[in-house]
DNA sequence: TTCAATTGTTTTAAGCTTAAAACATTACAA
DNA sequence: TTGTAATGTTTTAAGCTTAAAACAATTGAA
């Protein structure tokens, strides 16, 4: 055999001790939604378009783009490293999804831009991933999904100060 | 240059539009707040200890876990596949923080303990993970992470109802 | 003009992750 | 008892991710 497929998902609150303070649980909850409906979207993605989280993040910026975007703008836009971009985008061009052209302008640059093939097949994905959010949001009532945006909206600046504490500390 | 070091985190709600319903917005925030905040712990723990989450895991279910546990054990609790566990606890072996015995009983079966390293190791970073946490949500008022804690269950059955419903209509 | 610094991209080495195949052992039915 | 099914683990192949090094081209100061 080997071993049940990963399809469940992480529940890291099933470890949460007594002792635990709320700072930590909220946390834990946290981590285990996310995992839950990242996992659902991933798992779906693989089975109805046979593709990943990352190359579709990578469709959907040159679909909302207007026109080619460099290898560097598509880093700086997702936020993940440049020798990441190379490797995506490199297996997006091989399944046609994406063109590679150098820029005339400076030869260091590489343009990106969606194949037809690409933007068809983006659309489809990306209505499918709008409706899977929603059904799995679909018991939240709208006035939950308010409060619960407005506190993440909270939780957001929290980290940013810590965040932004911490590297003034590691500064010093 | 080499692209600078992906610091700061993506934050998928910068590409939100217009048209998004809210479903997919509170989404795209949730996973924003839990990648700032995931990414800040991985950053620290590197920073501070020199280790990765995984490890920091591996060590965490060991700690919990009365007495030595085996490699099926491991995997299960933390919902990884077993090779994942395998790969985890060799490089946490080679570090000296776990010790794996062939279990007497059954000769398939790898025992793994903490070393009194790792048990030392563990509760430095534990103390320090419990901190970084407790800052992050410092923002937050006792009233809000209870708010918070109650409405990311409601939202974890959510997505549960929507796997389940999946599940049957895959079934078919 | 020339050459050193800067900028854009790719390559490399390493770790995490999975599914599937391979391996080793145990359990159990005939 | 024997051999097949089940169980526990490791290996393999592939993708994602990063940081750092390497490479290529451009910019700008002497």
């Amino acid at each position: 055999m080997t071993g049940a497929p990963i399809q469940d998902r992480p529940d890291y609150e099933s470890g949460v001790q007594l002792e635990d303070g709320m700072e930590l649980r909220v946390w834990l909850r946290l981590l285990t939604c996310t995992n839950l409906l990242d996992n659902e979207v991933r798992t779906r993605l693989k089975q109805s378009a046979d593709t990943t989280l990352p190359r579709f993040d990578i469709l959907a910026q040159l679909e909302r783009h207007d026109g080619p975007m460099s290898m560097g703008e598509l880093s700086k836009r997702l936020m993940v490293s440049n020798g990441n971009v190379t490797g995506l985008v490199g297996r997006l061009a091989g399944e046609g999804l994406v063109r590679r052209t150098p820029s005339p302008d400076d030869r260091r640059v590489q343009m990106v831009s969606l194949t037809p093939e690409g933007s068809k097949s983006f659309a489809k994905i990306a209505d499918d991933h709008r409706l899977w959010v929603g059904e799995m949001m679909a018991g939240l009532t709208a006035e939950e999904m308010t409060t619960l945006y407005g506190l993440l909206a909270r939780l957001k600046e929290s980290i940013h100060d810590a965040g932004r504490k911490n590297t003034l500390e590691a500064a010093e």
